[in-house]
DNA sequence: GGCCTTAGAGTCAAGGTGACCAAAAAATCC
DNA sequence: GGATTTTTTGGTCACCTTGACTCTAAGGCC
């Protein structure tokens, strides 16, 4: 890929694999889907789903396929996006095996199916696998608050929290997506105001449900618009 | 890395570069560092730097290595940041190579210096590169686009474009960088205002330079800050 | 000095933001 | 049935940011 002095085809022994972070919001706090290993290293503990990108695969679908196999999610219905690459020599102690990690943030997702490839998988608190006992696999535990600090990061500036809401959704589910997500409480009235005002966001059904208390509620659907303009920055009150 | 299915080491051969978007700004137009290949596949063509990924190496330390070998500059100054990888199948005619790209910003950086690696190493337009007509080997023209829009980006939520000047800089030299990489014109009294409002974005050195024309201005340096908050959004008017 | 050029200060109206209040519309409890 | 609670939704208001604009400062050049 370079000019003169590196030698053309290093056949440094190298895998690539795929892994995922798919995050659900459940019962007010922040899951990840993780799987329990089935063999050596690291046997017996949670790592993120993912997998070798097989000979003639894009990355992008080596994600998707992923994501259906371990979750049976339809991954189209969601967005997939690259995180970044992750290339430590030792993050991997069978050898050089580079990752590249996808972020996809889906509504609350079933429970995995027994039987599947998902067998074993699990939706655990964010909060929870990452803390300093948890013990994820090779370098997930990295993987996971980088995933964790871009997902704040995209609410900001992009209509993902959408991906959290089963639709039809009222504006209420999508504020608890971001007060979750960011661990901060926002104004009811201001946070419907801004996302009313931005185009795209959401659209109005028509329809109200009614929750177990308190005044119906709208029902919207996404409105199909990917960039948030204005953004919605972050800065309420830190819950606690 | 996954569980039960996948074989345990699938023996693809596959190879890992990375590949350098660096970015300058030379009169008034954003420049992309580029090299000519010297063999096939592509030969005589233009391509981002790169180079493979060596045995023991991490992807930012194989990035700061190119970097070095190519331009001369020492990546430690700048801000490398990993843009994406790409993996297309057929990206790479010789077989499976995955790319993880890169991106650098740097201020007006010395002509590539012969004898050295990077001997047939030009700064051409980023305009002209992505012509059509240009043919950037691999997909380096996809790679190219997708970084002149993450740098865009970055502008507006980092401080990245200090990046672009030599210490000690005008707050117009500031300015300067922003109007040609969002190819937009900026109020020069409201930019002045935002960029010092920003804690730790410039800080006066008490200096001034005086240019060929105009009113002396006052010299800053680079204040420290990574992240832009409030951002600085791109609404102006769009240059001819 | 007169003129050109760029830097930098200031003004002002429009619009967005956070804090806050109040009404509407349901369920529940007495 | 009425009061209370809960949540949605609409509104106000003071404050700040923004963009457009004007005006002054300070150099070089003729």
């Amino acid at each position: 890929m370079n000019s003169a002095v590196v030698p053309d085809t290093p056949r440094t022994p190298v895998s690539v694999t795929v892994d995922l972070v798919i995050f659900t919001v459940r019962d007010d706090a922040l899951h990840v889907l993780l799987v329990k290993r089935g063999k050596e290293p690291f046997m017996g503990d949670s790592a993120l789903p993912g997998g070798y990108v097989r000979p003639d695969e894009d990355l992008d679908a080596a994600a998707l396929r992923e994501l259906s196999e371990e979750t049976g999610v339809d991954g189209r219905e969601l967005r997939l996006a690259q995180l970044r690459a992750y290339g430590d020599p030792d993050r991997d102690p069978r050898g050089r095996v580079i990752t590249v990690a996808y972020l996809a943030l889906g509504p609350d997702l079933p429970d995995p199916v027994a039987g599947t490839d998902a067998a074993d998988a699990v939706w655990v608190p964010t909060q929870e696998a990452l803390a300093p006992g948890y013990g994820l696999s090779f370098d997930h535990g990295r993987i996971l608050s980088d995933a964790v600090e871009e997902a704040r990061s995209r609410l900001e500036y992009t209509t993902v929290a959408a991906d959290f809401c089963r639709e039809p959704f009222t504006i209420s589910d999508l504020r608890r997506v971001y007060e979750v997500i960011w661990g901060t409480a926002l104004d009811p009235s201001n946070f419907r105001r801004k996302v009313l005002r931005t185009a795209g966001f959401v659209e109005p059904t028509g329809e109200r449900r009614t929750a177990e208390a308190g005044r119906p509620a709208a029902l919207y659907r996404f409105g199909g618009a990917t960039e948030l303009y204005p953004p919605l920055l972050r800065s309420g009150d830190v819950l606690g």
